[in-house]
RNA sequence: GCCUGGGUAGCUCAGUCGGUAGAGCAACGCACUCGUAAUGCGUAGGUCGUGAGUUCGAUUCUCAUCCCAGGCUCCA
């Protein structure tokens, strides 16, 4: 038998038997890699363990501790999941089943329009296991489209995907499912599943121990409302067991970290039905936090120069005619009020009442830029399904500010702002950051091509002088303008999307803005939008989060918690409770009535930064016992110490956040 | 808006194959006066989300509606 000789990643060669596959190798170079590999890249190309290898092939096996091997554990997993459903619901058309982020979906369409109940869940669960355990392989073959289209002919998605990616106009959204083109792939389990994929998949079901089916939901078919819906499952799947329960583990962290839980447990807000969907009422827990954040806000952007404003939550719908809001998001406002003069709205953005401020008067190029900023109750229409704690509410406030330039300060403009973002953002305790870039969306946009241009230059540039990477979102704009999105990463890695600067050349021109230039001429001015917390609620429920509900000294809505050993000591805890209160230290004390392990379990539950406990030494000595959150417990503290530390602490993370 | 699941005491939940409900924690009372994450005993608390229908009788079954959860779609 002839050899051939491959190239590893790290280039060194190794010859194999002729007609050796990709197996074939990982098993030369180590058993425990045999073991581990679930594909392999070709010459660039990720295919399946047994393609035969060329003489000369570049070849890197994937195993399945990497990223790309865990995608093909999933997508194989979906697999399986179809099986199991085409074996209990006989009949079921399938569509796609793609790997995702940590898991894998598959959308079916279930015969007389039939859904998935919970229960359904254990029972294809189980049976996606006995498919496991038979230990079938994924054999791959190739076929062209129309012998593809008789193969499926009894799936019609399958079909549909086949027609489309065969069409001459196929659009990139299928290729993932079966390539592109004339060589349609599908891969075999046994004698009755056959799915269409694309690939690899690992080598056999055996390989694909350690996955949970999660939930069910409706999907669309294609994503598009008007299509019909489909029933979704969705699962994950991990290389390993210890894999699988750590990011099981990890969901359960997210939501013990759930702001909707903290928000009830801290009593910090609600959200009473009796108010409707969407709509929340702050606690006074919960509203001392958000005026710390806003005092804090308000106080940078005075510092910033930004020059404040107050606008009404209704205006009359010309004004929404003007800036545009009713031409292309009429449907997410609220519904019109007939009045005796005409038609009103509650407002969806501050803008077009900026600019109203802006084109009270004449202006001079010498007051440019001008900065106006409101912490302003907006109201939008969200959709029912849509809503999501603070997250997706439909009464919010935004940290709004409408900034007017001339052209040449735009680029500037632009670069302090990145500044402020981070540094306000920093403040809250993010430190890892990522930008997108918007562009302009084809089907839903105002003004002209070249203005676009202009604004989306301006945006970029400012981003490139920052030095900053960042990724393009391309029609994910406003339709006004382009935007720069900053996302942060939270405590436990989650990304959330919270500032926004957006140029726009549109509204100027709308409301028919001016300034009187060094020329004495009339010129256009340029307009930012820009949010930093972006919506205070949000920002909040991101916050609050992130933290585990454990704010920091400085945002916490008790701050510290004195505790008297017994009652002879409640005179003593009430001096300290007023010395401490005395330099606004926000402070409460509960006297002895329960036994003192129980109360100090209450405030730890509460996440109360300090608990101070003081018993005779404490009277005697005018000391307390400080027991901090997260920490070691210090008695015989005079008091005044405490006093110092704890106002140094306040205001250097204060001070800090002032200048970060 | 669409799909699935849910709404029982302040919170977390159990329960009723149709005969008006129970636990733990919290609250309140009494005893205990306690040195760093749950002292003991007792009391009170619910027209079982809301409205209608079926029924001798509905928290339970049916319908509508509101709200909540997870997705889909949407998010200026």
């Amino acid at each position: 038998m002839t050899a051939i000789s491959v190239v590893l990643p790290d280039g060194s060669t190794r010859e194999l038997d002729d007609g050796a596959t990709a197996f074939d190798l990982a098993s030369s170079i180590g058993s425990g890699l045999a073991k581990a590999a679930v594909a392999a890249v070709v010459d660039g190309s990720l295919v399946d363990l047994s393609t035969t290898l060329h003489d000369n092939a570049l070849v890197s096996i994937i195993t399945s501790t990497s990223d790309e091997g865990r995608h093909v554990l999933r997508h194989s997993t979906a697999h399986v999941l179809a099986q199991a459903v085409t074996r209990l619901f006989p009949g079921a058309k399938f569509s796609v089943g793609p790997a995702i982020e940590n898991g894998f979906y598959y959308d079916f369409d279930l015969p007389g329009g039939a859904t998935f109940s919970a229960d359904d869940l254990d029972a294809i669960e189980s049976e996606m296991r006995r498919i496991v355990d038979e230990d079938q392989p994924f054999i791959r073959s190739e076929m062209t489209p129309s012998e593809a289209l008789a193969l499926f002919a009894d799936q019609p998605y399958k079909c549909e995907i086949i027609q489309r990616v065969t069409a001459a106009d196929g659009d990139s959204l299928d290729a993932g499912e079966v390539g592109s083109g004339d060589v349609i792939s599908a891969y075999r389990n046994c004698d009755d599943f056959v799915d269409m994929c694309v690939g690899p998949h690992v080598p056999s079901t055996s390989r694909l121990q350690h996955f949970a089916l999660q939930r069910t939901s409706g999907a669309y078919w294609r994503g598009s409302e008007q299509a019909r819906m489909l029933q979704r499952i969705y699962g994950t799947a991990w290389e390993s067991k210890a894999a699988l329960q750590a990011h099981l583990q990890q969901l359960e962290e997210a939501a013990k970290r759930d702001h909707r839980r903290l928000a009830t447990e801290l009593d910090l807000l609600s959200f009473p039905s009796e108010i409707g969907g969407g709509l929340a009422i702050w606690h006074p827990r919960g509203a001392i936090v958000r005026r710390i954040m806003e005092d804090y806000s308000r106080s940078r952007h005075e510092r910033g120069g930004y020059q404040f404003v107050f606008t009404p939550h209704l205006a009359n719908g010309k004004l929404f005619a003007t800036s545009g809001h009713l031409d292309y998001y009429a449907d997410g406002m609220y519904p019109p009020m007939e009045m005796d003069n005409g038609t009103y709205y509650m407002k969806p953005m501050n803008c077009p009442m900026h600019c109203l401020v802006y084109g009270s008067r004449q202006r001079s190029y010498r007051e440019l830029p001008i900065r106006l900023f409101e912490l302003g109750n907006v109201y939008r229409y969200e959709r029912a399904g849509t809503l999501h704690g603070l997250m997706r509410i439909r009464g919010f406030t935004q940290d709004d500010s409408h900034i007017f330039c001339r052209e040449d300060q735009l680029a500037d403009e632009v670069a302090s702002l990145l500044d402020f973002v981070l540094s306000v953002l920093r403040a809250f305790g993010f430190d890892e950051f990522t930008f997108n870039l918007s562009t302009k969306d084809p089907e839903k946009y105002v003004g002209s091509d070249e203005i676009w241009e202009k604004a989306t230059d301006a945006l970029r540039t400012a981003l490139d002088r920052h030095g900053l990477t960042y990724g393009v979102k391309d029609g994910d704009a406003a339709f006004y303008g382009p935007k720069i999105d900053i996302d942060v990463r939270d405590a436990i890695g989650r990304s959330w999307q919270l500032s926004t600067i957006q140029a726009d050349f549109n509204n100027p021109e709308r409301f028919d803005l001016e300034y009187i230039g060094a020329d004495n001429a009339r010129h256009r001015p340029i307009m930012l939008h820009r949010a930093l917390f972006g919506s205070i609620e949000r920002f909040f429920g991101v916050l609050l989060e992130h933290y585990a509900g454990a704010f920091p000294t400085w945002l916490a809505p008790v701050q510290v918690r004195v505790l008297p050993v017994s009652a002879a000591h409640e005179t003593y805890a009430r001096h300290v409770v007023e010395m401490l209160a005395e330099k606004n230290i926000r402070v409460d004390s509960v006297d002895a009535g329960d036994a003192l392990g129980k109360r100090i379990r209450a405030a730890k539950l509460e996440k109360i930064p300090y608990v101070l406990v003081v018993g005779d030494d404490d009277v005697a000595a005018s000391t307390v016992g400080v027991n901090p959150r997260g920490g070691d417990v210090d008695r015989d503290v005079p008091l005044a110490d405490f006093m110092q530390s704890i106002l140094a602490e306040i205001t250097e993370a204060t001070a800090k956040a002032m200048t970060a």
